[in-house]
DNA sequence: CAGCCGATACATACTCGGCATACATACTGA
DNA sequence: TCAGTATGTATGCCGAGTATGTATCGGCTG
């Protein structure tokens, strides 16, 4: 998602070229986020258009151009991290279309279909507690706090998973028309 | 995200023209997902490039131009509620980059950001409580169980907050250098 | 009733940001 | 010299929003 505060962040504190804001937000995330090295130079493409950091200097070595924080965007960066986060607000994600049509279309496999679902959301478990094993491994206590966010979540939706198979399904309140 | 999927399954049944996929859509989640219209139209444009819809007929009325499933887009719909949903795995979120920017950079705020965001978690919790009650009310059993989907979600990052601020920060595992 | 007016049904075009792929080039170590 | 890595650019798709345009319909007013 918004790579743009994660730039800025890396950037806060000593300037960045862009291959290095690369290497150091999947260092930041511990190898859970590969970023696109494309994806790197346009934002900061986007940042300095938008006043938000500039060229530290001439160009270097092999064209390596370093970009440091302007004040604007040290405003900008401390505004979004004094705002909480609204994440992604509502039911806009794709489990919940596909809850909605499987009711409504594929009523005869949806047991299947939270079954299917279920062991995705353990196999996410798992993955998430190796994660979080190695991330203590490593002293990253900052990145294990993150994946037990995420542990969390998996075992949400895996509780809800329960509660929707241990109901008797019906057609009742699929009809819109 | 995937209005794709969610188009195919309106058109499954019955062909339908753009402005009226948008309102079914919309009417499906109940009013919490406002589609933008142009979308619709681009999205049902991909899919005829795609071979997974086709116009039904000439143009009626004023210009309206109904879309069928054919049988490739009836197979991709099939096969896309067949398989689980991945979600957005991993820690590709937000609020993730905004916490471990803010033990590096913000040190000083961080309780204060747990605060902020907890309440957040909260009227989020209470907004979706209402929208519980309100789905019943109309007798849509199938919205009520996405929005318990959302709740249970909420209810996890309110827990992680709790857990959150109860431990006692500084600056270990924050290094990558 | 004529005529106008605002709402809504219906569609297109344009723009921007996120994200991925592919490509180019220089350096560096086996 | 060959593989890999550091470093950057170009290009294109998709999601999503804004703006615009036209036809119809249900009124309200003179």
């Amino acid at each position: 998602m918004s790579l743009k505060y994660g730039v800025l962040g890396l950037l806060k504190g000593e300037p960045l070229h862009g291959y290095e804001v690369k290497s150091r937000f999947e260092a930041m995330l511990g190898g859970t986020w590969e970023v696109n090295i494309g994806q790197i130079y346009t934002t900061l493409q986007r940042l300095e258009r938008d006043g938000l950091v500039r060229p530290a200097g001439p160009r270097g070595d092999r064209g390596k151009l370093l970009y440091e924080l302007s004040p604007q965007g040290q405003k900008a960066l401390d505004q979004w991290l004094g705002e909480p986060d609204s994440g992604p607000q509502q039911l806009h994600e794709d489990i919940y279309v596909k809850l909605l049509l499987a009711t409504r279309v594929a009523n005869g496999d949806l047991q299947g279909m939270l079954a299917r679902q279920k062991r995705t959301y353990l196999q996410r478990l798992r993955d998430l507690n190796r994660l979080e094993e190695r991330a203590r491994r490593d002293g990253r206590l900052d990145l294990a706090r993150l994946v037990r966010g995420a542990l969390l979540h998996a075992e949400a939706d895996l509780k809800w998973m329960d509660e929707l198979s241990s109901e008797r399904f019906g057609a009742e309140g699929a009809r819109t028309e």
